[in-house]
DNA sequence: ATTTAATCGAGACGGTACGTCATGTCTTCGG
DNA sequence: CCGAAGACATGACGTACCGTCTCGATTAAAT
């Protein structure tokens, strides 16, 4: 009956006295499997357990909490993205950055678990920060892009970069969580666009 | 015991068959109250009703879920605003709403508890529609603004309004939930300008 | 799938504020029922709140450990009992004690019953309390035949009564819960006429 | 932090291959020293092993159970006693043999000791066993006393010798155990005649 | 004037998830 | 190869909120 669910394809071997590599990868792997099935609703610490053939303990061994989990989880998918291009061009590194980003987010695993990880972080402040450096990372990544574009003259000197971010990824958010407006590749160049030309 | 924290000054008169005003009365109090004081644990439908002193079931009565209740303390507290300027200048009108917005958010009692009433949306998916057609009318006096200028020709014909509306809105709710930026009034012009100027 | 094993018939109604009744009835037979059944062992809280078809709550609101709800189970059951009878002769009435002590705590749903509570009580100094009362009753009801007969001058007038009664349910108590000697008939007789008679 | 408890004076050499008679010591004497203490709280494998400086599977390696730890630390300790007096008068005998019992029981260490197994003997069969194999030794002794007696025609033949032992030994635990009675000196005088005398 | 009907405070109820604890098994690694 | 260390699966524990329900009282409206 457990089984039908987990399908972990039987027994871990045990490691001993060490962390057991196995079942953190069954753990992680579950984790996201249930986020992206169940929308998002009902992803349960003994949920993840179950399916993951594991104790509730061994969880909250290593992870402070379930949304901990999931960050974990998303963070390694995500590891590789980070795109950063340099075509040499602002307006196109602009838009390839913010299309990637709007893109990446509703992938069919991410987009719920990122969005139950926003629910999760909204109630548990550790992982809230946790959720904050993560994302640190893509912010500084896009800054990096603007900052190179700055260099080659194409923005003022003046320009105020993390304004410019937090525009990309406030509208990223609040339209990602609220979900009253689109986040195509449309709106990626458009938005790209405005920052750079305004709206004169 | 729990008079030491409602503080209702004792018993209300009941009203018959009618609704008790007063019951709302200590409800939205007591509800905006606990927004505010809760930093971070969550706002308990039991906790509102005692420190109301009021049964849960009179919660339930006139209100959906607790996230209504929130939300409507936090309304009545917000009504006034919106201001909507008409200086007959895009810039000045922009700088106006954006910096009116920032500031609104922070004084003392609205703060803390819009940020404790956004933790909630985030569980909640009743109080999540709720929070969209409150901000809606927010949303709108700024469209107004926008729509406005473009007609006086400040704005190239094909901008997409709603995309500027939510460079505002995103980057004030990302900036207000994370707290990793300022909202003051500098902030508040560079915004304007950026969606008005561009970067060039 | 819950109904197969708790059986209450369907919808127990509601009985708004006050104590539900039904439910404390359905948990006290269904306490006793699954210690009769499973020999004592694995009848977790979450079973007999399973089986009662009440939430575990319900149970912890009026009961402070699963102990104290066998006991109450079992001190209903016993209620009736506690024979004390008066045959005008010593001898007889304490046969008749002491074999209905015997048989009583054997009977299929009682034994079990008794066995895991004195099993709860060794780990619960609250529930050695209660259980400490209740058989305290038993004790006076043996201690009043025993003073009837000293009475009737049938008993030595310096004789402690108080070791008497602890001769009887120290025997009890040692074979039922190690088991290694009958707790039959012929024993009660032997019993109550070695505490008369003695060994001469 | 651990060592704060155990204070086994820091490192203990290994013995290679063979079995290390030192750990073998701190177990048994942390667990007899821990029976002693824990008034009320249970005596837990892993705090035993905490506060011997041992890994959990080393006690599992060499007991089947904790209670066989417990029962053998308690057993270490009680080795000398088993008197089994022989002044060839049975009341003599008996008398002494019951006090003894008593007295032994009662010493600063051994008493909580002794009550702690029982409680944890409540709860795990496998020690019930042991200790019921363990008892069996004063059983036998005081059931020999009697023999004796028997031969010597101080005892009815037909007398049942195994319920005069458990007359002994329920009084002994049961009063142990619930202490709502005396196991002094004079009890022991008072059981050990009624036993012989009888009540009349 | 009496009945009817709705509100109110109170809190019990069935349920779901939580995070902790103890058990007994298993494997690593230092000596 | 022993012994320490501790990870692991299991399963019970007791708690927190949820949203529903039924009381008994109170009082306004309908009769």
């Amino acid at each position: 009956m457990a089984d039908s669910e987990s399908d972990t394809g039987g027994a871990r071997p045990h490691t001993g006295r060490r962390r057991n590599e196995a079942a953190r990868r069954a753990i992680l792997d579950a984790a996201l499997r249930l986020l992206g099935e169940a929308e998002g609703d009902s992803v349960t610490v003994e949920t993840i357990a179950r399916a993951a053939g594991v104790g509730k303990q061994t969880l909250y061994r290593w992870w402070p909490s379930k949304g901990a989990v999931l960050l974990e989880a998303l963070a390694e998918r995500a590891q590789q993205a980070v795109p950063a291009p340099d075509h040499g061009d602002l307006r196109d590194d602009l838009r390839a950055v913010v299309a990637a980003t709007f893109a990446g987010a509703q992938r069919p695993p991410v987009g719920p678990a990122l969005r139950t990880l926003a629910r999760e972080a909204a109630r548990d402040p550790q992982l809230a920060v946790l959720m904050r450096e993560f994302t640190e990372s893509r912010r500084a990544a896009l800054r990096d892009v603007l900052e190179r574009g700055r260099e080659r003259g194409e923005l003022e000197p003046g320009r105020d970069l993390d304004l410019m971010v937090d525009q990309v990824y406030g509208v990223f958010w609040y339209r990602f969580l609220l979900g009253h407006g689109p986040l195509d590749e449309d709106t990626a160049k458009a938005l790209a666009d405005s920052l750079l030309t305004g709206g004169r």
